[in-house]
DNA sequence: AAGTAAGCGAGACGGTACGTCCGGTCTTAGC
DNA sequence: GCTAAGACCGGACGTACCGTCTCGCTTACTT
């Protein structure tokens, strides 16, 4: 078995390569937006060859996750502050934060929408980005179950589903950043019952 | 003033035309997916000419929005039952029951994309379709926040903003089709105080 | 029989549009060259409808050709001094004079171009053109001919393909204007024997 | 120094490539005409990119033109048999023989309408095609210049264009294909006075 | 040390679609 | 019935990228 990459003959992987490549991915999207982010010129940024890109990654949209996934920690904290309304507040200001970020934004909304149009890359971004994010935000809202602070007759699925809904929704549609008023609405609708 | 287009001479745009290239767009979105459409594509299929699609849609993705308006009847119905609950459950009725047919869901998915890679048509996107079905919800939303229905602190654009990002959500990032159950949960939600 | 042209009823042909379409020909081609000149183009900087010049040239060849006609006096004299030096050589002046005009130039190198890539307009440009021409050298070169003028076993045809060929040779091939110095060198060769 | 392409990282030009363009052009052109000869059809009867043609040939005429190049052996002899008219028969042998192949014809008289419309191709078609063959002329209308055999008062250069003059308005103006008692008759007329 | 196996930048390859231009035709209203 | 205007179908233009395929070179492990 191969498992040990380091025992193969062969040249390894460039690192160099690989970080010039994310880095120009980022930079072409910041400057020209996703829409005119092509292989060709993420080579020629990168001073890289078209055939290291497609060795590593399946499409463009692969490795804007990955530039997205190493400029901004992803990892998603798990708050557990005793109520609903707190720990969701706490899950909510951390996503705002982080899709404030221009460059985040754009993005988001590629890989979203490339997810529209490319159905493999659907796959790999539901299970690498949405998925987890999902997961995260179930298990404050899983336990808010156990505690019955959630309203009555919503099952937690469906209190993810709106709260990723609202928030992609603003991303997606609505031109004006990301406002965090909406955040406190959001908890004021959801946790309502905030127990005395 | 040329607002009487009879009155200029030349030749008349082709109604025959404007139907084989929504038709053909229709069709061949419904058979290979929007991300294989191309102009070239609906113009072979509809027997007609590129300039002609150039003359009249700015993007191919104007060509499925029409082709989207002229398949459905996009007016929204507003309906006035006397309660919020009521009033919410009948339109989310009518727009899932819209979203759930196939054809209709991949142009919604790749108008939404297109509106996130190409700036221009985004406003486009937004002035003639998504904008027009906020108002019709805005209408009974402004009514229920004027009869004390919302919850407490949650402006009537919060909520618009609720029911239409969890619709766009599970059509845009869940594979499931939309399911009926969530439409009574959002009301359930958004709509809590039947009032005794 | 309808030989009276204005007995017919509709509209008359209108000389104004002829000529708006011949001046602008012309002009586009002294300002672009042939190489760019465009039915469409014509049409737009005489103020004309395409159908208009379809109606009556076959080819925008055919229009260059009758412009070159209107602009020039293409009637090609025929002198008769007596002895085929001279009678040449008054030949060669008039026409020199007229193809070292710059836009006759222009004009005469796009036909005969026009004419190796379609075969209709050639025939016409021979019997419109080429053929009135090599007529009046030919009744000059009968008449040395029979004057025994000629060089020996030399038939008259061969000597007017011997001048045409060398003055379109110049023409088409040689970047340099037309040379008076060429005639008489011509004369030189091909009525070398003054009769003393 | 990178004279040496061998040295030069990146694939090589395809050879394998470059004559499927080549002979697809020489029969497209045999076959319809140089009139509707493109770059698309080149393109598809070689299985071939456009890009590939439009990398390595400036025109289509420059593809024709190598076209030619490539199907006739181009070098000019230059004979050699003491007396001009000798010389000038064998080199008008030549090149009759050449220009009477009908594939051939139709090649020349494309070029030629080329040279007249496009500047840039008329200055490649000069050096590249015409300019050789004259030089080739040039040395025997040299040689016989030095003997005292051209006619008296007739430079050299006079001579040569005379000669390609006449045999390129037969190929150009004249319908039938070239004779070879013509090839006799510009011989009578250039080299009259066989020295005793 | 030689041999073998990958990865690298570079760049040509066969294709496909782009958006534009023009050809030649057809359809208006108006003279 | 001709005219200007202008839309129509069709097709080639020259360009941009796609994803693949050589190249010569470099880097690593294996013998």
């Amino acid at each position: 078995m191969d498992a040990n990459p380091a025992q193969r003959p062969g040249r390894r992987r460039s690192e160099a390569s690989r970080q010039a490549i994310l880095a120009a991915a980022a930079e072409l999207i910041a400057q020209d937006g996703y829409g005119s982010l092509t292989i060709e010129n993420i080579a020629r940024h990168s001073a890289t060859g078209k055939q290291t890109i497609y060795r590593w990654w399946p499409s463009k949209a692969d490795v804007a996750m990955e530039a997205l996934a190493d400029k901004t920690d992803l990892q998603v904290p798990i708050p557990d502050e005793g109520n609903f309304a707190a720990d969701l507040r706490a899950v909510l200001s951390t996503s705002f934060a982080l899709a404030r970020q221009p460059q985040v934004t754009e993005i988001l909304r590629a890989l979203m929408a490339e997810a529209q149009i490319d159905d493999a890359f659907a796959q790999r971004f539901r299970s690498q980005f949405l998925e987890r994010r999902r997961r995260a935000l179930h298990t404050i809202v899983d336990r808010a179950h156990a505690r019955g602070e959630l309203p009555a007759g919503v099952p937690p699925d469906t209190v993810v589903d709106v709260v990723f809904g609202t928030l992609w929704y603003r991303v997606l549609a609505i031109p004006a950043p990301l406002d965090d008023v909406l955040a406190d609405e959001l908890v004021r609708i959801l946790a309502p019952a905030s127990p005395g």
